[in-house]
DNA sequence: GCCCTATTTTGCAACGTTGCAATGCTACGA
DNA sequence: TCGTAGCATTGCAACGTTGCAAAATAGGGC
């Protein structure tokens, strides 16, 4: 059925390893011959088979990206621009979903690397750091999450940072009754901890106190979290005049709430996502937001995983990607 | 360095056949002898190589899904979809994007089918139909575009039907200077061209005229795209109290552009969309829009693809999807 | 005890490719 | 004319797995 070295071999008098050798672009081959082969190869229409390949060279050329959900537009983004970058170096890129189910991400840690893929970069949800590395059976890049132990590769933001410069923004901006929503009790979520982190530090900071009841937990990042969450502080006994979301769909579903209930954003609740979605640029008010440098993180994720399939016994890096705060409507208000 | 069945057949003290017998749960193993091989497959971590498995059985049980973007919510959506569905048959999806470009699209299709893959879902944008049909290498299922030939399974929602329902529901909602947003003449887009068919069988039927001016070309289907367009609808010599998009995001663009002038939708202007992305669900006001039964689409797609597997020489099958009008906001305007 | 059948285990070969090393070949200089 | 160097080509084996069919073992009836 299929067309394999055997048969260009045959159809174009050489050997076998001939065929191969020509098909590899291998330098000694008489231009004769190689005319010959190629043409013996279009003819029969032959492309190389790479279960076969790989199990003689031992290498794939794939690697897994493992998110919680590619339908979410941060990881989609992510995801695209992954593959792009990884295309570029001649790699391809297996997409996997979890669905945040813990199953399913030790599944895909601990199954296919080393088998159908050379390495893995993992966006963590559900399973923490300590189990991630000690079931990690090969080359592993972790994105957001920083391995407890320290023994695995691990790319992200300033997530403190970046955090403490949003809500430093509000502060800026003259807000003092500023609530945060995204924190996540119920799983190993340390991104969401470190942002939280950079919250408190910036309210302390400016001398502004934070009640308990301005810090609302969510189920999932996505927007009907934010839209409940944001009619929960709306419904509560605590003033709101800002709103710091740990994720921009967070953010659009709270602006929803607000607008549905006729305040007015940023005049009366100024709001401050994460992410840069593209969805938040154009929302009206236009979302004001922390921009991590996407592009650098999948390049930084990508070397680092080359880097350790190169030496698996490499030192761990703890690689940090670049971010930006870019002042939208939502907080500014300047709406033509 | 990895386990083999070897190394785990020397462990349990039995032949490498056995231990492929316990490892693929073939029944004839005495229960004293399988315990001891799972034992030894348990201790040394065995986890069979993919490449040789394939290899030997001429199978991957992996697909291919190609789209023009993963980072477009729609494709985003209806990737998560086809993933989650394969995964409950026991295949992987491999993801590849091609940016609309021709190339990249023609080297996914011919490329590693019957090779890396079983076959192929493909989302064509660049290249149109007759090609397609022509480079396919093997199972292929088409999902929008129908092939010219008809020598392609393929998958859609009857997008003009779903069109002049659309157009027609701005029709019943008084509306009487109606534009289209969408069409690409640059490229082979028959989804498009569909979609128009569409929106000008419902505006004849009404009676309505249809300028020219109010069919407005897009490069992209993006959210730039919209605003631009909708700009442009608004500079031109035509009255618009109504715009039937033929994508949401292309409508979010539209919305801001509106809502950035001091438009206010729907009462001056009135907005339909298509695909039903949850950006749409959340903006404000809420986008009317046209729902394609992603997951039927998925599901069919993935049904068609299984029966052209087992049987290359099958007749090919035009499949259609369900969709719905939601209708929202953005064209009865009962914000609360 | 012996034969026949059913169960359990095994050896061999092959999937398509490439690493290795050996072979044949040509051309050049001595 | 011969030796040698370098190029072109080749055969063999192996990667880890499973299909096939044979072999070994156990079970049962006479």
């Amino acid at each position: 059925m299929a067309v394999s070295l055997r048969d260009v071999a045959v159809r174009a008098g050489v050997s076998v390893r001939t065929v191969s050798n020509v098909a590899n672009g291998f330098a000694h081959v008489a231009p004769e011959t190689r005319r010959r082969v190629q043409g013996a190869i279009d003819e029969l229409g032959y492309r190389p088979n790479s279960a076969a390949r790989q199990l003689r060279r031992g290498r794939t050329e794939t690697i897994s990206l493992v998110v919680p959900e590619i339908g979410s537009p941060y990881f989609a983004e992510l995801a695209s621009l992954t593959v792009r970058i990884a295309e570029e170096r001649g790699w391809t890129v297996h997409i996997d979903q979890t669905d945040g189910h813990a199953d399913r991400e030790r599944q895909m840690i601990s199954g296919p690397v080393g088998r159908s893929v050379d390495g893995v970069i993992c966006s963590p949800w559900a399973v923490g750091p300590e189990e991630l590395s000690r079931l990690s059976a090969g080359p592993l890049v972790l994105l957001g999450e920083r391995a407890a132990a320290g023994r695995l590769d691990h790319v992200a933001i300033d997530n403190v940072a970046a955090s403490r410069a949003a809500t430093e923004h509000l502060v800026a901006t003259g807000r003092r009754h500023i609530a945060a929503v995204g924190v996540q009790p119920h799983l190993h979520n340390e991104t969401a901890r470190l942002r939280l982190e950079g919250y408190r530090a910036a309210l302390s900071a400016a001398g502004l106190p934070v009640p308990e009841d301005l810090v609302v937990p969510v189920t999932t990042l996505h927007r009907p979290d934010g839209a409940a969450a944001m009619a929960r502080l709306l419904d509560g006994p605590h003033p709101v005049d800002a709103v710091f979301c740990f994720t921009d769909e967070l953010a659009l579903g709270a602006l929803r709430t607000l607008s549905e209930r006729g305040y007015r954003v940023p005049e009366d609740v100024a709001l401050v996502g994460f992410d840069d979605i593209e969805d938040g640029r154009f929302a009206r008010p236009s979302l004001t937001t922390i921009a991590p440098d996407k592009a650098q993180i999948a390049r930084l994720a990508l070397d680092c995983l080359a880097d350790r399939i190169a030496d698996p016994a490499r030192p761990d890096r703890d690689l940090v990607a670049g971010y930006r705060l870019l002042v939208r409507e939502s907080t500014t208000g300047d709406l033509p």
